[in-house]
DNA sequence: TCTTGACATAGAGTTTACTCTACATTGTAT
DNA sequence: ATACAATGTAGAGTAAACTCTATGTCAAGA
């Protein structure tokens, strides 16, 4: 299936600015129809989603771009990318482990604050 | 203790202009001495260690002014500050869970990435 | 044929959260 | 007394990631 930039945004729930925006950072590279219009592939729409969980996951653009460009290099840059995303896994882990902490103590913070409402309420 | 917004600076790793941006927008406000320097106490300490948690859990600097200010209100404004807390910490678990999907799906990426690469060395 | 709607480009504008500059004051060491 | 480092204010500048505007093209329906 081949789709416009307008059905595109849809299916990505990304606005057609941001998407001209990624083509002209290349993040992503969609073929041309005869009238120069957009043709995004369902290739692009898998793309476009990991892209979509590098960008959720704290990665900005630039590394994306980066990422991006050595994927059009092809197989040769396999092994570089499979690092890069090694490393993103690790600062991932690191990510959900201090979000983790800061849960916990959010948690002792409401838990005291209600203690303080019973007391007050008790007074 | 009291300490100069120098010293304040390099105990909570915020650079001086942070801290007074900060001030600028309400997140918090130090005393003053006699000559009109900013003198933070303790009780800055942990709120601004506070501030750090509320930030580095995606809340952004609006809803932390907003905070601020009822907390400057006292005990009257102390169950909406529960609300806004309890509100907050449903936010970061679902934060917490998407990460936790993401990391999913980068393993099964690195993994596949892992074969083709196997496969490729076996030719 | 005419109009409308989706698409094209180039470039300007926006938002968030700082970060820096310019310049004036003050406290401290020599 | 003086130099100099830290602090003060006001306001400008920056970086990231969009988001919008102006203007033009083109295919399809009334």
């Amino acid at each position: 299936m081949e789709y416009s930039i307008g059905e595109f945004s849809r299916l990505t729930n990304l606005g057609i600015h941001t998407l001209r925006y990624y083509e002209h950072e290349h993040l992503i590279t969609p073929g041309r129809n005869s009238s120069n219009r957009r043709c995004y592939t369902d290739k692009d729409l898998a793309w476009i989603e990991f892209i979509k969980r590098l960008k959720d996951t704290g990665m900005p653009i630039k590394e994306i771009q980066h990422y991006s460009e050595l994927r059009a290099e092809g197989e040769p840059t396999l092994s570089e990318r499979i690092q890069i995303l090694i490393s993103h896994r690790k600062a991932l882990n690191e990510q959900i482990d201090q979000l983790q902490e800061h849960m916990k103590k959010l948690d002792e913070k409401i838990k005291f604050y209600q203690c303080e409402i019973e007391n007050a309420t008790r007074e």
